[in-house]
DNA sequence: CAAGATTTATCACGTACGGTAACTTTTCCT
DNA sequence: AGGAAAAGTTACCGTACGTGATAAATCTTG
């Protein structure tokens, strides 16, 4: 609760992403078995999935994330959007 | 056929995912062995996961998108950044 | 404590994975 | 242009594990 600000963005492992998903999935009310009828998933993979398990499949992965509300967004580290606006904010790695 | 500009963004499925991997890397000129070595990943591995396979490990994916130099954000869709700035909403329905 | 939510065990099936080699495509050189 | 080399794909094998469904076990609420 202390880090919602700072639970989305970047995400390297499949813990962190689990990690997200979970915390997202919970502060929307929603149980396993709820997200599992949406998207078709079982409650198994979700819960597995939302633990981190590494070997879950990817595409698996992206409907739940999906399921949940959630983007997953790719771009080059250290590199700006070659889009436009030029925006700010890049900080992280202490 | 796919626009380099929006290569970067909003991933769904995938073959999306794998795409952006597989564009990014050519952008780069690294050959799937040259990743292959940085990342501890088969080639094989690499060549099924840009081109898409819904089985591919998640956690594999995640490895190899960091390899590349690739960012993997997370943030509800639907909502704005947290920052200023209204920008476009969503589309696409199931 | 009870109701609800999540984890885990079991079973059976399917397939990811690495390594290797053969094969196909792409790249690039004379 | 033609062809060779490089890059990428794919089939084989065996090991190992993911997955769904269900139910039982465990944890989390209220």
């Amino acid at each position: 609760m202390t880090d919602e600000d700072s639970l989305y963005g970047t995400v390297q492992t499949a813990e962190e992403l689990g990690r997200v998903a979970r915390t997202h999935r919970k502060q929307r009310r929603l149980t396993l078995e709820t997200v599992s009828g949406l998207g078709n998933l079982s409650t198994r993979f979700l819960s597995e999935f939302e633990r981190g398990k590494e070997t879950a499949e990817i595409g698996k992965v992206l409907k739940a994330l999906r399921t949940l509300g959630l983007e997953v967004i790719i771009q080059p580290r250290g590199r700006a959007m070659p889009v436009h606006r030029a925006d700010q904010a890049r900080e992280e790695t202490p």
